[in-house]
DNA sequence: ATGGCCACACCCTGTGGA
């Protein structure tokens, strides 16, 4: 069972990526973020075509998110019930005895604009709600964009990136919060090589310098934990034309 | 040289991303 998680940066732009990518890796579960498609526009036949079942809620220019499978989904949650919100950041369903949740955490702007504000309130009710599923579900995987580097090994430039937001006190304590609950932090189940990132800024040749972060993950309860026999970040899409800034992470379960 | 890019809306340059 392998289950991954990518920022498409418009779903619009990279179907055709998302497809490739697909047709080259045995993915069984994918959640996508920043699909910035409403749902009228969706492309669900493509993505049926290629052998998945879909779920997805969306909206016009910003966010959006879905999760595709090859296997049967069932109690598809669209949002947090704990917190309202306008923005399409969160979709969950229940695949193969596992509880998958699908979070674009806002990005945050800059440490103490008003998004960033929203950033820490949205991840308190993240955590208050995951709080409530983890009580209804062992096996529960949390994937997706966090917008956190959650040490300085997951930034290419600590002393450069020292405080501001992605790699902040306050976004950090959040992730941690998140791991108290019982998450592990799959990436960090094993033995990795330095410098390894998900995502590298358009600008500045940044991917070609590796000037990246490492803000995309996936968090799994310890049943899942157990289960997990690898984490890989696959580097090979963003190499591709017009690749999306992010680049896909993947677990491998027995 | 602390800025460079990309996607989107809706028509042309501003917003947001991270």
């Amino acid at each position: 069972m392998k289950l991954a998680t990518w920022n498409v940066n418009s779903l619009k732009v990279r179907l055709p990526q998302v497809l490739q990518w697909l047709a080259e890796n045995p993915i069984d579960v994918l959640c996508l973020q920043e699909t910035k498609l409403t749902d009228d526009k969706f492309p669900l036949a493509e993505i049926e075509a290629a052998g998945y079942q879909v779920v997805f809620t969306g909206q016009k220019t910003y966010n959006g998110v879905a999760i595709l499978s090859k296997h049967a989904m069932s109690e598809v949650v669209k949002n947090n019930p704990l917190f309202e919100d306008a923005q399409q950041r969160i979709i969950a369903a229940t695949i193969e005895g596992m509880r998958v949740v699908c979070a674009y955490i806002p990005n945050g702007q800059s440490v103490g604009s008003d998004k960033y504000q929203y950033k820490l309130r949205w991840l308190d009710a993240l955590h208050n709600w995951l709080a409530e599923e983890g009580k209804v579900h062992d096996n529960l995987a949390l994937l997706g964009d966090y917008n956190i580097a959650p040490e300085d090994r997951d930034v290419h430039d600590p002393a450069a990136w020292q405080g501001q937001v992605l790699v902040s006190d306050a976004e950090r304590a959040e992730f941690q919060r998140l791991i108290a609950l019982g998450f592990k932090d799959a990436f960090r189940l094993f033995e990795q090589p330095e410098k390894l990132y998900s995502w590298w800024d358009y600008r500045m040749m940044a991917f070609r310098r590796n000037m990246g972060l490492r803000i995309d993950h996936i968090l799994l309860t310890n049943p899942l934990a157990t289960r997990c026999t690898s984490c890989v970040i696959d580097k090979v899409p963003r190499k591709w034309e017009q690749p999306s800034d992010h680049t896909p992470v993947i677990a491998t379960l027995d």
